[in-house]
RNA sequence: GCGCCUGUAGCUCAGUGGAUCAGAGCAUCUGACUUCGGAUCAGAGGGUCGGGGGUUCGAGUCCCUCCAGGCGCGCCA
């Protein structure tokens, strides 16, 4: 904030827009410096020296706060020195008055965004990949909320496709006793399922066994489209066990990621969206706006279309058109035609809503709302300015095209503020798949895609569970293991940016020491206990002494780049900056610790400094610590443990 | 065929066109302390930032090109 106030002002003096800072070679130039002068000779064709010179005089005379002297060194670099005794007392003055507050910024505005995110088929156990998701979803939305946006989070239930669709095959058909095919009593299928493990795990054993069976038994994949058809038709036997497994599985992934510390505002399910005729709306319209057109020759004969590209491509498998199909040559819509329609909700502009029932009161004390056929109506969800839809990069294209088709309804502010947040996928190596059983093909490649079909990858649950079988003995309660493994998977997921794929390894996720979420928390948790130690309940005057140290200036900037790094996280749409961070800044009060003053004789513990003065002020600085570590653990969804 | 992403130390990854911007962790090796919490700290070795060209006073960062790997371009969802 020292640096933004100066870069203002340099600004203002040499009409800039563009003003960076970096840390000088040597020390004694300063604190920090900018080369923004050399960039200005270019423009104002004058020696970049001069400039600098005029520059740090102008500066000199408006009195900077918390800067104590302007240099110029050649060939054109400003210099800055802090006052660091001020500086540090205001920054300590400064988190404690925020207190959890410190971090948040109003840039939002209140204004509403949509973050969509997880969104797994409720048909069988999440896996490391949801996870991934889930993660960078929730952070994005906890980062938001910081940033002064109004966030609603959503997360999308597919209860009717075909995912869904083949476990109910599985369970109705697969093994005796088998369904009749018209009976309201389930009972006996249910009965399946025999609790040996939970049923989220039994239906990702049973998804694979069916999609297998698929392969050579003919007369079960007819009961898939037979299945398929009546979930969509609604209002029957089969219909009513496919929405009651839904929900089972979502009850089950509300729990795995619950255990991460992921929560949501509002759940949509599919089977709404086709209740409350939302396709039908945005089909008139796009026609409407002569978006979509009735296809009379070609390979799309028959269906409605959305034009793209130049006609027909060519791609490996053969001579196809670049037209996208809404609307089936058999009348049915695609899932890109219900998406289009499902974005329109998004922003309020499709003329139709969800009705609403309160699904349950969640683990952090917040309601949770679903979308229901029997719910009330309510204008509270959707609506929005701007729509995250967080989905892995896979899906780049599609969603670019449901983008494209509201633009070209007119609805073009909306298309402007629909974001894919796209990353990339958890990947297996070859040799973590064999491990896992699985057939691997030896394609010369290195990594292996997870496949629910296969029944192949690492489920969500087993590795928080991995993670908590070996915390466990070192941690003071089943508690702390828990949230100590959410903090280690978290971190785990969040340090790595979103655009590199996760080859997933088990050893690298389950590490706990270093570059870690246990170390950061570690480090919060040593800080409490210090404070704790110490007797201390409340700051009075804290005085700064003269001489400020080296470790102590490292961590006061640290703990002062916070609202910096909260803003970054918001433009960027990723929680990697504020991991990055929270690392850095448990680095810097370590240091901090094992050597307060690197030039005395003799480190001496905080607690036990006798001069009250210095006292105080060491301890101030770790309570500093203490809160800004727990505002970055908390935007990164981590709960801070005050011990471990 | 077209489009997007990735390539930085043995491994996993950070890195705003600006001087110490060649960084962190892991692994390896050498050390520290009967602790204000050792899941820690100090130190060492380890680099053609995929290759080449360009723009610039200055490029890991921007542009072009090539190479390698991944993904996408369904009347699947």
């Amino acid at each position: 904030m020292i640096q933004e106030q100066v870069a203002r002002t340099i600004k203002q003096i040499l009409g800039t827009n563009e003003v960076t800072f970096n840390i000088p070679p040597k020390r004694e130039f300063g604190d920090f410096s900018t080369a923004v002068c050399l960039a200005q000779a270019r423009v104002q064709k004058r020696p970049p020296l001069e400039i600098a010179r005029d520059l740090a005089d102008e500066l000199s005379k408006r009195r900077l706060p918390f800067i104590r002297e302007v240099t110029v060194t050649p060939p054109g670099y400003v210099n800055f020195k802090i006052d660091h005794p001020r500086y540090v007392g205001s920054v300590i003055e400064r988190v404690r008055r925020r207190g959890a507050d410190y971090g948040r910024a109003n840039v939002g505005r209140g204004r509403k965004v949509l973050v969509e995110h997880t969104n797994v088929n409720p048909n069988k156990a999440m896996h490391i990949g949801h996870l991934r998701n889930a993660v960078i979803g929730d952070s994005v939305v906890r980062i938001l909320d910081r940033l002064g946006y109004k966030v609603e989070a959503a997360n999308y239930i597919d209860d009717t496709g075909v995912q869904v669709a083949d476990v109910v095959v599985g369970m109705l058909y697969l093994d005796e006793p088998r369904y009749d095919g018209e009976s309201e009593d389930t009972s006996q299928i249910w009965a399946k399922y025999d609790g040996s493990v939970p049923f989220d795990y039994w239906c990702w054993d049973l998804y694979a066994r069916v999609s297998q069976e698929y392969e050579t038994n003919e007369e079960l994949k007819a009961k898939r489209a037979e299945v398929l058809h009546l979930i969509e038709k609604q209002n029957n036997p089969v219909a009513r066990f496919a929405k009651e497994l839904a929900t089972k599985i979502v009850k089950a992934h509300l729990a795995t990621v619950g255990r991460l510390n992921v929560y949501y505002d509002l759940l949509n399910w599919e089977s709404d969206i086709y209740e409350r005729g939302f396709w039908k709306a945005a089909f008139e319209l796009l026609k409407q706006r002569g978006a979509i057109e009735f296809e009379t020759e070609g390979p799309n004969a028959g269906c409605w279309v959305v034009r793209f590209g130049r006609g027909l491509i060519h791609t490996d498998e053969g001579i196809r058109s670049e037209d996208k199909v809404l609307v089936r040559s058999n009348g049915t819509v695609t899932y890109t035609g219900k998406d289009i329609a499902y974005q329109m909700w998004k922003f309020g502009v499709l003329g139709r809503d969800f009705l609403y029932k309160l699904w349950g009161i969640q683990p952090n004390g917040k309601e949770l709302w679903t979308t229901a056929p029997d719910g009330i109506e309510l204008d509270r969800f959707g609506r929005a300015n701007k729509v995250i839809n967080v989905i892995d990069v896979r899906q780049s294209y599609t969603q670019q095209v449901v983008y494209d088709c509201l633009r070209r309804v007119g609805f073009v502010r909306e298309a402007r503020n629909s974001i894919h947040l796209d990353y990339e996928v958890v990947v297996l190596s070859k040799a973590a798949a064999a491990e896992l059983g699985a057939e691997v093909e030896d394609d010369g490649s290195e990594i292996q895609a997870m496949s629910g079909r296969k029944g192949l990858g690492v489920k969500g649950d087993d590795l928080i569970n991995a993670m908590v079988n070996r915390l466990r003995d070192n941690v003071r309660s089943p508690e702390n293991a828990e949230i100590l493994a959410a903090a280690a998977i978290r971190y785990f997921m969040s340090r790595i940016s979103t655009g590199k794929m996760i080859v997933f390894d088990f050893d690298e996720a389950l590490r706990t020491t270093g570059d870690t979420g246990v170390y950061c928390q570690y480090a919060h948790a040593r800080a409490c206990s210090i404070l704790r130690k110490a007797g201390i309940t409340g700051f009075g005057k804290v005085r700064v002494p003269e001489q400020v140290t080296l470790p102590e200036q490292n961590l006061v900037k640290k703990i002062a780049e916070l609202p910096a790094v909260m803003r970054k996280a918001g433009r960027e749409l990723s929680p990697t900056p504020l991991a990055r961070y929270a690392f850095e800044l448990a680095t810097a009060f370590t240091d901090y610790y094992e050597r307060p003053d690197p030039d005395a004789a003799e480190q001496v513990p905080f607690i036990k400094i006798q001069d009250p003065v210095l006292r105080t002020y060491r301890l101030a600085l770790v309570d500093a610590f203490r809160q800004c570590m727990a505002n970055c653990l908390d935007a990164l969804g981590i709960v801070p443990l005050e011990e471990i």
